[in-house]
DNA sequence: GTTGATTCCGAAAGCGCTTTCGGCATAGCG
DNA sequence: CGCTATGCCGAAAGCGCTTTCGGAATCAAC
């Protein structure tokens, strides 16, 4: 019970096997009468190319790789599932499939994005988790080799990526605070050799000069992007002369931590104090009280980024593939105005 | 700026391409002195074989799929990125890649897998959620393709599986709140076509039995594996007119709603009523009060099911690998003792 | 010094497909 | 009717590697 092959095929249709494959390609110079013929044939006996033949033969992959994000980055992997699907169903459109990659060390992440692309075992690259300066994105670029990435580098412009204006969203969140009558708002931050945390940091200091609030550096406290430190950052926010009488996280998962950490004080979140997330997780809606938080387009941002790759590996500029998405904000009950009788 | 191909290695050592082929995996029948001379040059000019070529000549594809579950069967995908990470790592050891598929709709599922099985662009199959009766299973199995299964389903003795004792995990969980004083205990169950659904509701089942507890069965509401059904089922559960004391849930991600539900109806858990979920999240530590869980060995499992594919691969016997591991019971807070003035 | 067994390497076929090139028809044109 | 186009297909050379087979050496042994 043999595969059907081309020369089995061939065979059978009293053709050659250049002649077959030119006709399954759609090749001009085969007559459509025998393409016909071929096309009934190949259903008929069931034949599929063997991809690795036509692989080693054209030298295209049609696999893409996606790069998981270092592990221990936090709990917050939870967008990795729902970005894998999408990007796996843009590429099944067209018959492609999606590779997967992690690397122990961060060593070893440039020498198996040199194995993979080198040995053209892959036709382009899904990064996601971008560092400000990332040597991922400069040996890819440096290798003109097909890529997209999930969010940014600092120096963005040569290259295709999807990403949400974390700055805008972060302005907004202030924005939407003081307009609260919050002048005391905390940010607890993430590691800021990622592009996210730095500009949602950005922009958390960006609205606050906009509406003439002074910096106050003892009210940005960074943290990991877990829940643990998320509450550590509370405790300590919490334990300044001046409390701050509003938090803006970095991610949901530090906001969780911060809610059990304002638990432990006895404070009531949306009353005596706000608090504002980051990441739109679908647990939040379940917290108590709902936590007040910025959800991203998480859906749809696989598709698109599979989208945008095949497009780059068609040949198409990667710099007409720049989307800025706008985060959404979900008012639910972690933020109030200010307590009465706090000084501002 | 060409690779260096197999030509190229063999004419700059003045050999034939065979016997450099041969030297470098290892041939008995090349003589150790040019094997080292081999190896040597190949690692001067940074020799590496292409992987495709190799493919169609040896049949071998080095690469392992991970179908993963279908979309929407609720948020706790949160298993997928660690689960990757570990067949990841198992499989890098080899220097083998993994791939990931996911089908749009559950027939697409098994044409899926005929494709990539077929056509020998994989070597083995990781199957996560089955069904008690799973069709991928099935074709895999008549098929004789390698995989192995995270998790199991109804008739699982011939092939290779990493599973937790579901089972004995829910009427440990039981047995721990009769302990307590509870005789109405409530089960928030899953979809039973999901081998772990009915898994786990059979252990609550069986242990009520044991300990001489009749079933009720206006106490086990099936629900969805989401936090909204979580929380729906507890409100049809506080509505009944003998209502529970104790609840427990088929996951985490129920026990969240439920959590919330209970809160809405001014219900304190761990005093008023107690609630175990199942899955161990790691969020699950900073609810209110912290979720009374019970953990499987999350981080292993990957890693496991890698070795088991492999080792299966190679020739192994597949009935050799089936792994039953233990849940934890995770003591927290929502889990008390029978509250006075209820009756029994 | 012939035989036989070893040791080691070269030659070549093949994996299944793509793609260029050339050539035989048939058609079109004068 | 002869000549150049055009349409269609066959032939063959790869893609980069593996693996079988056979043959030239080298060696031991009689």
């Amino acid at each position: 019970m043999q595969r059907t092959n081309l020369k089995m095929l061939a065979e059978h249709l009293s053709l050659t096997q250049g002649t077959v494959s030119r006709a399954l390609n759609e090749y001009p110079d085969i007559s459509e009468s025998t393409r016909k013929r071929v096309r009934d044939a190949a259903n008929a006996l069931g034949y599929a190319p063997n991809p690795t033949a036509r692989r080693l033969a054209t030298g295209i992959a049609e696999v893409v790789a996606y790069v998981m994000p270092e592990r221990h980055s936090g709990m917050s992997e939870s967008f990795i599932a729902p970005l894998l699907q999408g990007i796996g169903d843009s590429l099944s459109d067209r018959g492609w499939d999606l590779l997967v990659t992690q690397a122990r060390k961060s060593e070893d992440e440039i020498a198996t994005l040199k194995r993979l692309t080198a040995s053209r075992q892959i036709s382009g690259v899904v990064l996601s988790r971008p560092r400000k300066c990332d040597p991922r994105i400069d040996f890819l670029r440096a290798a003109k080799f097909p890529f997209v990435v999930h969010g940014r580098s600092e120096d963005c412009a040569d290259y295709a990526w999807y990403d949400v204006d974390n700055k805008a969203a972060f302005a907004d969140a202030v924005g939407r605070l003081v307009a609260l009558g919050h002048r005391r708002i905390a940010l607890i931050g993430g590691p800021l050799h990622f592009t996210f945390a730095q500009m949602r940091a950005d922009g958390y200091t960006e609205a606050l000069a906009q509406h003439g609030i002074s910096f106050d550096e003892t009210l940005v406290v960074p943290a990991a992007l877990s829940e643990d430190s998320g509450e550590a950052a509370v405790f300590k926010l919490l334990d300044l002369q001046q409390p701050p009488t509003a938090l803006l996280c970095t991610t949901d998962t530090q906001a969780l931590g911060a809610l059990s950490g304002l638990r432990t004080r006895g404070l009531t979140p949306g009353k005596d104090i706000s608090l504002v997330g980051y990441d739109g997780l679908a647990i939040g809606r379940h917290t108590s009280p709902p936590l007040t938080t910025m959800a991203q387009p998480q859906a749809d941002s696989g598709k698109r980024l599979g989208e945008m790759l095949l497009a780059i590996i068609d040949g198409g500029d990667p710099t007409d593939f720049q989307e800025l998405h706008t985060a959404e904000f979900l008012h639910r009950e972690t933020v109030g105005p200010v307590p009465t009788g706090t000084l501002k």
